[in-house]
DNA sequence: CTAAATGCAAATTGTTTGCAGAAAC
DNA sequence: GTTTCTGCAAACAATTTGCATTTAG
């Protein structure tokens, strides 16, 4: 079973479990969400589903991202200001750079920092559930460019 | 020099080499900032100021908190979802532990995972101006409420 | 004087909602 | 058939902006 089925899956389960239905839309939007694996813009992503099926509206692509976080689909993350931007969940937990000229995000893990901060927390006496780090600063063209100017 | 003197000196330095002007509600504004060292929401900077120059529009808190932050007064910080807040920049550098049940905000600062952070950017040849980190779960509190609910 | 800052209200942006008609079950 | 879903437009909240007026330099 591939992530696409995996998902499917997943989602298919949860509208069965809450009395929901199996639409045409979402079924197109989880295609969509799942072509590419980014940090997508509900904008970004409206636009793709709109070339599958262009009558399926904006509101219904905020709708169905909030579905997908809620069984476990999609992350939301909202960086520095623009809107907020999805990923997918089937890749392992990471966090980001992000270049702050010209909007590059790089990904990244690392393993002590995770056992830092869960020792952190362990020591305040804080039950963590997530957390999100970001590094902002210039990505290696952006430097470059920088000093060429 | 305390640190509202020291602050409104870079303000003044600020203004000064960008042909700006000193005006009344900026040194009003700056004062209600710095008189609290909290993460401030701006609806509630403007209720402080408006107590001593109720004449003080909402706009101007905008621009003159968006002033701090150039100067380097003040940093913008955005957690979860509500509005932005704001913070001075005298304090060390820290991070946040978030409580997603009554929104209480812990602040801590690690050495040892700051370093990491440094490590990582220079593995990637990113290089780092700021960052974030915020774990969000539950506090001490909120822990022993949910057992006994 | 004259250029920048303010206060207000209107505009913008990103997101959510109410509702009538359409689609699942 | 009944209930959920959709698409649209209107509502929202947080923030920004245009403009006439005031104010600092």
């Amino acid at each position: 079973m591939n992530d696409f089925e995996v998902k499917r899956q997943r989602l298919n389960d949860h509208l069965a479990q809450h009395g929901l239905r199996h639409t045409q839309q979402r079924d197109v939007i989880l295609g969509e969400f799942l072509r590419r694996h980014e940090h997508v813009t509900v904008e970004d992503l409206w636009h793709r589903v709109r070339k599958v099926d262009p009558a399926i509206g904006y509101a219904t692509v905020y709708r169905t991202l909030k579905l997908f976080t809620e069984c476990g689909i999609a992350y939301k993350r909202e960086f520095g200001d623009a809107g907020a931007r999805y990923e997918g969940t089937t890749e392992h937990h990471h966090d980001h750079m992000i270049c702050t000229r010209c909007g590059k995000i790089i990904e990244f893990e690392n393993e002590a920092i995770e056992r830092l901060q869960e020792k952190v927390c362990r020591e305040r006496s804080f039950q963590m559930r997530s957390h999100k780090m970001e590094l902002y600063g210039l990505c290696q063209k952006c430097q470059r460019k920088k000093k060429s100017s």
